[in-house]
RNA sequence: GUGGGUGUAGUUCAGUUGGUAGAGCACCAGAUUGUGGUUCUGGGUGUCGUGGGUUCGAGCCCCAUCACCCACCCCA
């Protein structure tokens, strides 16, 4: 038979790693509890209008890189590509904004673009995402940045930069546009064949162009901060007044542009400064139009997204020790059937007492059963035969440095390890 | 969608000018049948990605195809 394997950009998390993800979520979910958001859970898949509306129809998430597909009652349903649009759907859905705001809310789910997966790019990945609406005030930007920096901290990251910009908002964004457009099609013959395509799709994307020829033109390029109009200016220099209130590094990178149609303002990225192409380990901005773009009244929204898989690249990268994996308190070796039987009495007694014990389902014999307790880390072992079963007592031996010390298993299935480890201080 | 690289054991890899495949680690069994780590002995667990072609003979040469990796685009 021919094997069945992973589909293309999915990935297993095995049995020996998964406690990586089980600590570095568990650290990121208790950072954004200190800042007041809550869980929210939501289906895997939406109507296809939500995302096309939400996120926008040039983008090219929404263009060419969505899992879309008819159910069977013929509805054209998506695999969400991100997290914000569904938040903003369900927060209307149940009438969370008519509530005392501001509103905050957290996910840490998989999110799906047909994309050609290559290293921190997979077609499935895993993002934690929180979201904050009803705040417009530029105290709500700094709050939010700051929640990212503590997540990153919170797992040990180190070598991340933060990086700002102001993409300004409808009413002065589109003069920038218009701009930016006509210097660089004065320009034309000295921009790369992908650069002449960005000119129409997405003109911000030229300004950090690798191809040497385009950065040149790019240098003197206008720049965002020369069009923002009074009231993003204020906002922004007051974002970053509250940055370096709270302490909070940054450099602005005037080229930041989000890939979704929805950001107004505020974007920001944490960047790995070391090894991978997909250096962004967390993106997001303020999304001022998107509520109402999805039939709420006006309000105002920020948040980002934060990629586990390419968090973990970085923890990798940087050499971040995490705390080891658990290992079995005991292991009850066994000898014969009647011990046997002792043997799994006693570890439902233990486990009754929270301990992880473990027995022989392999029918090894006694030094196999030993190896393999070694083997596992056990932090205990205990050998049950012909003897033990008569005396209802059994010398139980610390792996480390195997000390032994003699025990009534009456004791040990009543008190659980905590008694008999008393015994070797 | 564009470009580059790689496919041999569970895994990391070696394999000469073409002669039906090897090592380390891992795994299993044992070293006088009641005690792990170290050591020793034994065990290959394989459709050489797949399908064709050339050849007396292909892991190796040719063609096709698939998969994976990396980069661009874009993004987390």
């Amino acid at each position: 038979m021919e094997k069945i394997i992973a589909q293309k950009g999915t990935k297993d998390i095995l049995p020996a790693e998964s406690y990586r993800w089980q600590h570095i979520e568990a650290r990121l979910k208790e950072t954004v509890a200190r800042f007041g958001y809550k869980e929210i859970r939501l289906p895997t898949f939406e109507a296809t209008e939500l995302f096309r509306r939400g996120v926008g129809e040039t983008t090219d998430v929404v263009g060419k890189e969505m899992y879309t597909f008819d159910d069977k009652g013929g509805r054209s349903i998506t695999l969400r590509p991100e997290g914000t649009a569904a938040v903003v759907r369900a927060a209307l859905e149940h009438g969370l904004l008519a509530e005392a705001l501001p509103l905050r809310a957290y996910y840490l789910q998989s999110c799906f673009r047909y994309e050609k997966p290559q290293s921190g790019r997979l077609r499935e990945f895993h993002q934690l995402g929180i979201e904050l609406f009803g705040a417009a005030g530029p105290a709500a930007d700094v709050q939010v940045i700051a929640t990212g920096a503590a997540c990153l901290e919170s797992v040990g990251v180190k070598s991340v930069r933060l990086e700002l910009n102001s993409i300004g908002c409808p009413n002065c964004r589109p003069k920038y546009h218009d701009a930016l457009r006509s210097y660089f099609a004065s320009h034309l013959d000295e921009l790369c064949d992908t650069c002449k395509d960005r000119l129409q799709r997405n003109p911000l994307r030229i300004l950090d162009c690798k191809n040497p020829s385009c950065a040149a033109v790019a240098k003197g390029a206008p720049l965002m901060r020369e069009f923002l109009c009074d009231d993003c200016k204020a906002h922004h220099t007051a974002v970053k007044e509250g940055l370096d209130n709270i302490g909070i590094a940054y450099v602005e990178n005037p080229t930041i542009v989000r890939g979704l149609d929805y950001y107004t303002r505020t974007v920001f990225e944490f960047v790995h400064t070391g090894a991978g192409a997909q250096g962004t380990v967390c993106g997001g901005g303020r999304y001022d139009g998107l509520v109402e773009e999805l039939g709420g009244k006006p309000t105002p929204g920020i948040g980002f997204g934060m990629g586990i898989e390419r968090l973990l690249m970085v923890l990798e990268a940087e050499g971040v020790a995490l705390p080891p994996d658990r290992v079995p308190d005991i292991y009850l070796c066994s000898m014969g059937t009647q011990a046997a039987l002792l043997a799994e009495r006693v570890a439902a007694a233990l486990r009754a007492t929270g301990c992880w014990a473990e027995t022989d389902l392999m029918g090894r014999g006694l030094k196999p059963q030993m190896k393999y307790a070694n083997k596992i880390g056990a932090r205990y072992t205990m050998v049950l035969g012909e003897s033990e079963v008569a005396t209802g007592s059994a010398k139980l031996k610390r792996m480390s440095d195997g000390e032994e010390c003699e025990i009534l298993l009456t004791a040990l299935q009543r008190d659980g390890l905590a008694a008999a480890e008393k015994q070797f201080a």
